[in-house]
DNA sequence: CCAGCATTACAAATATATTTGAAATAGTTA
DNA sequence: TAACTATTTCAAATATATTTGTAATGCTGG
């Protein structure tokens, strides 16, 4: 049933953690990094680690349209990396504790 | 020329901080969270965090094809994530000194 | 050097993500 | 209450990513 060439040498304890590992949920990481595959939104999360801002600010600052930016800023927010407030007639963007820690990652990585 | 509605407050020293971050470039972070932004991917970075392994393992262990499992492999050395060297008839991946980092903010993130 | 094996490369098919413009929403000001 | 403003939602159009099957590559052991 083994696809595993016999001549390929792995102990059945590698294998065995491998395949356990395989089954674990990594869906919730993989929606952070995914909602972090794109350069917009990596500005976007940057640009919130100076100040919470206004999407009108990154409607000034990028290309965007306001709907392509909802977009990103849902995309940002269904993983927990940002959140709003209503201030006045603006929705008030910034970062939430899990996207200030990644946005420390990011500095780390990018050295 | 502005499109900030002028009720807005923002500091123009603010405003220009965002304005530079936007100029910056960040395609090496994103393809770098591209890379991960799959679980099939993370789950062979985190399981070459076991040890090193040739490509018949995860055919093994996955659900992918060969091809299917080159193209990901591919994309995850691209990123400088893993990399790979021969063992007679074998190719033999392993993490590079950045994705060994990178699986470690992972497990950091996943508390 | 031939045959076989592990793997990659390619092209077509499919699936998913992003952008766009128009219309809806919800607070706010007059 | 009406009109306005900031933003979201939706659906269609477009762009990008993934999977599949098949053919190519490149080592390897006889």
């Amino acid at each position: 049933m083994t696809t595993i060439p016999p001549s390929y040498n792995i102990s059945s304890e590698t294998l065995e953690k491998v395949r356990d590992l395989v089954k674990e949920d990594v869906e919730r990481i993989a929606s952070i990094f995914k909602a972090l595959s794109d350069p917009g939104r990596i500005k976007i999360l940057k640009a919130l680690g100076i100040e919470d801002l206004c999407v009108c600010i990154f409607v000034e600052v990028t290309n965007y349209k306001y709907s392509a930016l909802s977009y990103h800023l849902k995309l940002l927010k269904e993983a927990d990396l940002v959140d709003f407030r209503r201030e006045g007639s603006f929705l008030i963007y910034g970062l939430t504790d899990l996207g200030r820690k990644i946005l420390g990652l990011i500095a780390e990585i990018a050295d």
